[in-house]
RNA sequence: UGGGGUGUCGCCAAGCGGCAAGGCACCGGGUUUUGAUCCCGGCAUUCGCAGGUUCGAAUCCUGCCACCCCAGCCA
């Protein structure tokens, strides 16, 4: 792969603050919230952080911003930890937890009480709406927001001991009610939760928002640059207040990006565990699902994944990038790297009447066109072969390239055969076809000069196997499935996938490794699936089909 | 009617006062034992709109318009 380094605003910002001596060495971070897997999205904003940590020598950290233990949980943790070093990314030292750095925001929100920059407020959630005012006129001060330090300090102590219900208190930061920025109208900092947390357990019931956390974790951290995406932008001004209010060991800098959209595509944690809570997908990972996990099990190659991070660009503005440009990145990759091999989706049985019954030639392919380091591969060639039922038609007009009755076409990397006739059964469907094979056409044309006009796969019966391969459309049927009005859940595609359960491939492809991707020679990429593969049931899952500009309109 | 953003080809995106990169998609043509790949060619007299400054503007100024985000004790 190369490496060009891309070329966005941030990597300009980057490049000038090192120029400038604003910064030593640019230290970024991954922040996920592990209350889901991670999907493409995610991937764009990995590729940003690592990247940009390993185009300028510096440092990425993966740091879980595990501030709401109702929505968390380690299998989240283990997933996308798993993910990122699939994507081929390592982070800094240890995995870094907003949890691990709990009783440093407790002593900053002391802090902040003693230099009478945050309060105990008592209102409850309902009244504290009410107080914030809206987004036309200002909020009113709470009626707390003039205890003093000593009582703050105790409540606040109280809070932490556990001695209020949930919700009946929050600590907040004095900032300023008629703010036109709502993040400025006296921002919680702290809320009480009862609950367990998954890497702190029952040590605390007070919890910070992400507000008071996140500015500090980089601070902590040495973050220099603080990439986020443009929904936090509004945030900045309380990141800049934080950090200027506490005595935090180094002063980050956020800087937002646009996120990624996807057309026919939904890129919502919360949407995305709807289809899998609701059966309407088979996990997190399967293979419709555009979590990195359901691409990996779909075929995608980190590699791809990469390039397409990097065909889409940096951007503040906020777009829809055309699923087609996913696609492409794989079908790129796949083309260049994946071995080629045979596979029959719709079986339909040719006898060769003129090949010996008992005779069996091992013929030999290339296992890909250009790339003579993959090698070869073995094809046993009989009497008795399967092609695809939609490359034969008894009639056809000239545009049909495939086998036609009493014509020719040539089995990819065999002879040359011609259709002599067809056996019915008796609906009047076509379930054989008898033919015979054009002498010496084994590399060559036909010596009387008629040349077939197209070629086909095709398995052999002796020595193919059988095999389940699943064929996977876009997950929805429209190209906006979560905007405006639409609900999702009512425009899932209901031929997303489609189970052949009696697909014959040749016989190297049933010994494939779980998770290798291979190109089915005139149908597309597939590969072999991840959890489910096995040389005795073998399981292929379709990555992308190959470009059709034949079946198009 | 508050604040913060964004508007360059169907989509993504360079460009930062000197006369519109590139990719995806699409449309032609060539090669081909994959109707794939590959190769060649086409594809914005115009940069949300309207004024202004300038020899010269997508790039500067002014005013509009459109779209996105913000009123979680979510992140």
């Amino acid at each position: 792969m190369d490496n060009k380094p891309a070329n966005n605003f941030l990597y300009n910002i980057v490049a000038e603050d090192l120029a400038a001596g604003r910064v030593n060495q640019v230290v970024t971070r991954f922040p996920p919230e592990p209350n889901g897997y991670l999907h493409v999205g995610h991937a764009k904003s990995i590729c940003l952080n690592f990247g940009l940590a390993e185009a300028f020598g510096g440092e990425c950290n993966l740091r879980f911003d595990d501030t709401n233990p109702e929505k968390e949980s380690p299998e989240y943790v283990a997933s996308i930890e798993e993910d990122v070093r699939w994507l081929g990314y390592q982070w800094a030292g240890e995995v870094r937890y907003a949890s691990n750095y709990f009783q440093q925001f407790y002593d900053w929100a002391v802090h902040l009480v003693e230099q009478g920059d945050a309060y105990v407020c008592d209102l409850n959630a309902e009244q504290a709406r009410e107080y914030r005012g809206t987004l036309t006129e200002p909020g009113k001060n709470s009626p707390y927001r003039e205890r003093d330090v000593a009582e703050n300090l105790d409540l606040l102590a109280r809070m932490k001991a556990g001695e209020f219900e949930e919700g009946s208190r929050v600590l907040r930061a004095r900032i300023d009610m008629a703010s036109p920025n709502m993040n400025l109208r006296d921002p919680i900092l702290y809320r009480i939760r009862k609950v367990a947390h998954h890497q702190t357990g029952s040590e605390w019931c007070i919890y910070p928002t992400y507000d008071f956390a996140h500015g500090q974790e980089d601070a902590i951290e040495g973050i220099t640059h603080s990439i986020c995406t443009l929904e936090f932008e509004d945030h900045r001004p309380l990141y800049d207040w934080l950090i200027e209010h506490l005595p935090v060991p180094s002063r980050p800098r956020q800087y937002e990006f646009g996120r990624l959209n996807l057309n026919y595509t939904v890129t919502s944690k919360r949407k995305l565990k709807q289809l899998v809570d609701e059966g309407v997908v088979a996990g997190w990972d399967d293979p419709r699902m555009p979590t990195i996990s359901g691409m990996r099990r779909r075929g995608f190659t980190p590699r791809a994944i990469r390039k397409f991070c990097e065909m889409i660009g940096v951007t503040r503005s906020d777009g829809v990038v055309d699923v087609a440009m996913l696609e492409h990145a794989i079908r790129d990759d796949l083309n260049e790297n994946a071995p080629r091999a045979m596979c029959v989706l719709r079986p339909l049985k040719v006898v060769l009447t003129d090949y010996p019954a008992d005779q069996v030639e091992q013929l030999a392919a290339p296992a890909h066109p250009s790339r003579e380091d993959l090698g070869e591969r073995a094809l046993p060639f009989g009497r008795e072969l399967y092609i695809d039922a939609e490359d034969f038609r008894e009639e056809a007009n000239k545009k049909f390239k495939r086998l036609v009755l009493g014509k020719r076409v040539r089995l990819r990397n065999a002879y040359v055969i011609e259709a002599d006739e067809v056996v019915k059964d008796a609906d009047g469907n076509v379930v054989e076809v008898r033919a015979h094979t054009i002498p010496g056409t084994l590399g060559n044309d036909p010596e009387d000069g008629v040349k077939p006009k197209g070629v086909i796969q095709w398995v052999s019966a002796a020595g193919g196997r059988q095999a389940t391969v699943r064929l996977y459309d876009r997950l929805f049927t429209h190209e906006s499935p979560d905007k405006g009005d639409n609900d999702f859940m009512t425009l899932v595609n209901p031929d997303s996938l489609q189970v052949v359960a009696g697909a014959w491939i040749e016989p190297g492809l049933a010994a494939a490794k779980p998770e290798q991707n291979f190109q089915f020679e005139r149908e597309g990429y597939f590969v072999a699936d991840r959890r489910e593969h096995s040389e005795a049931a073998p399981v292929f899952n379709m990555t992308i089909g190959l470009r059709d500009t034949w079946n198009k309109g």
